[in-house]
DNA sequence: TATTGACTTGGAGCTAACTCCATGTAGTAC
DNA sequence: GTACTACATGGAGTTAGCTCCAAGTCAATA
């Protein structure tokens, strides 16, 4: 698979798969004789990873200190689930302070929902509901 | 309460508070004569929504589109609705790549906690799980 | 063989959201 | 009155994560 391949799979751009590789947040990806990048199912996988713990918000450098762990060997396997735990948990923090944000939202747009049936906008709770 | 009370109740720097007031995030807030900050209950009010929506990512940029339709009054009830509609849904989105991320972490954690014991890293799904 | 287009690299540039700093002032403690 | 502390301001600096650019290479096509 070429880069463009990769990039449309994920839909992130060529750039930003460059850059994950050159910090390390992929493993370096194998290059025809030409030296044009060739990933293969493995290398999918890693950019699978990557993206989607980026998408969560785990930081790049988290992403490739987890890869540099991976390519040390066994050795690291409790390194590598300690540094996931740790992850898991901000993860975990995050969810609540999203679930949180949500409901602020769900609660302003309802009162607004009703506010622009009635031209009055109120903060009360009302009877009945 | 002065700005410090205010920074300890919400876990935030004085810097911050102030940035969110320069650039919107919060509506201005009142001074004493000496030209000292002094948040009142609808002040902390602001602050809180803030904080809250940051936590969960939404840009400082749309927080002041919402203190700034506010401020313009009932004519933008309409536009404020459709403003807190717009986050929601990001917000939505955001939590269904967060889920999907802790559930890869989850699943590599259980890999991992395997591997430890056994000192085998695997990646196959096995039998009776 | 010349052109085209997709790729390569190193490095500079950009944006959001703070974060820090220099300088100044108001209010209290002695 | 002087020292100390907590605040004020405008503006510069920092960081993460891209994003863009110039210059070059390679393979396929006209």
């Amino acid at each position: 698979m070429t880069i463009k391949d990769v990039c449309e799979k994920f839909g992130i751009t060529a750039d930003t798969l460059r850059y994950y590789e050159k910090v390390g947040a992929i493993p370096k990806v194998a290059r025809s004789s030409g030296g044009i990048r060739e990933y293969d199912d493995e290398a999918l996988n890693w950019v699978q990873n990557a993206v989607c713990l980026r998408k969560a918000g785990v930081s790049v450098e988290a992403i490739a200190e987890y890869v540099r762990l991976f390519n040390m060997g066994d050795e690291t396997l409790k390194a590598r689930l300690d540094l996931l735990s740790n992850e898991r948990e901000e993860l975990g923090k995050q969810l609540a302070e999203l679930t949180e944000a949500v409901e602020l939202l769900d609660w302003k747009i309802s009162r607004y929902r009703k506010a622009v049936e009635t031209g009055v906008l109120t903060w009360d709770k009302e009877e009945g509901e």
